[in-house]
DNA sequence: AATAGACTAAAATACCAAATTAGTCAAAAG
DNA sequence: CTTTTGACTAATTTGGTATTTTAGTCTATT
């Protein structure tokens, strides 16, 4: 195998969980056949099976693409900003944005009400869990060090922490059944804040 | 109809909604039936619909029961209290205590995944949802007046209560699904406490 | 390496009969 | 006049079965 065939098999890949993530959106999980997914590519179903060994995998494919696109967007958002508490701000309001991007998809999975898929939809969540944990804690820890917030022990920081994602997970789900959230966007960028301040004076 | 027989008829409602609740938690709702409910209290299933119209109707009534007893705790916590930034803390907790106190019967309802049980009980939760508004608001609007907190227009008070209860809403359903809750206490503590600092201090 | 057609096993759907159960009503009991 | 009940019906749910659809495999082809 080449270069350029593990090039021209990534394409392939992208392919195939682009189309199945249109279909997904439009007619749900359930009534998207492999069929359906491998007629969009413009190959045979058997193929897709050359790629990915289920349809859960690619299910699997799809939601965790989106789990990285918020990541990586979220990163983006911080990586060239000093300031801890600009680094917060980013972070909640980024994830916020990006959540409200990929409703679409999220509302099809958890209103389609299939036990299965939205199992596997959870564990994914979980699996970013850690990584919002593991960033929210590096960056208060950092503001802790500048002196732009003050002291907190670790063991605290770890508790706020766990509970601030637990939050943000919260108002994911629950961006999903509300029907308008254009007029939340305000007060989540005032909680932020307000959130910031505490870090930074007090007791 | 003599004043006796309205306490009389207040008793029956609440020796039906607590043996039906009783068996709501242990069989789930669909699997309880009017005459389970019935025999339960000693009568004959006719007489169920002489309290209430529908199996629908008793439902409702159970869950209404638990939101009520939730609001009433909460009320309880801070009415005797004058300090603003005591009363939010109070809020808080009492609320998430009270919830973790009805994980049972919350999750027999949204893991026994029937969407018309789900959809009344969002509907009911929503209902909470204003009366949580107006208490956080006027505990941070009073907190300004007596000088515990800083200044802020009533619109943005507003806005950011509004993304508190979404956030509050959000941990709820989080309780329902994760297996162990106990430590998230101090956290959510910890949170409650920056939070309110940055209202009292900052900008 | 990559694709596809023919195939099988598993799952979803459709259908129907039987059984439960929600809800009604008229009559009885207190 | 309030409350309860048993007998009744209409609506759902259940269980079993035949039928169809679909996921996934295997072999052959390019």
């Amino acid at each position: 195998m080449k270069t350029t065939d593990l090039i021209k098999e990534e394409q392939t890949r992208k392919e195939i969980i682009t189309a199945a993530q249109e279909l997904f959106q439009k007619y749900g999980i359930d009534k998207t056949t492999m069929d359906d997914i491998a007629d969009a590519v413009g190959k045979g179903k058997s193929s897709l099976y050359y790629y990915y060994k289920s349809k859960e995998e690619v299910f699997y494919a799809v939601v965790n693409k989106e789990k990285d696109e918020i990541m990586h967007s979220i990163s983006d958002a911080i990586k060239d900003i000093d300031s801890a508490s600009e680094q917060l701000k980013n972070f909640f309001l980024t994830h916020f944005n990006q959540v409200r991007k990929k409703l679409n998809l999220y509302s099809v999975i958890i209103k389609g009400n299939a036990k299965k898929h939205i199992d596997l939809f959870y564990k994914i969540q979980k699996e970013s869990l850690d990584w919002q944990i593991t960033m929210l804690k590096n960056i208060i820890l950092n503001g802790i060090k500048n002196r732009e917030f003050k002291k907190i022990k670790e063991k605290e920081c770890e508790a706020i922490v766990s509970v601030l994602v637990m939050m943000l997970q919260g108002m994911d789900s629950n961006l999903v059944f509300a029907k308008d959230n254009s007029q939340n966007m305000i007060g989540v960028e005032k909680v932020i804040e307000v959130f910031i301040n505490g870090l930074k004076y007090g007791r």
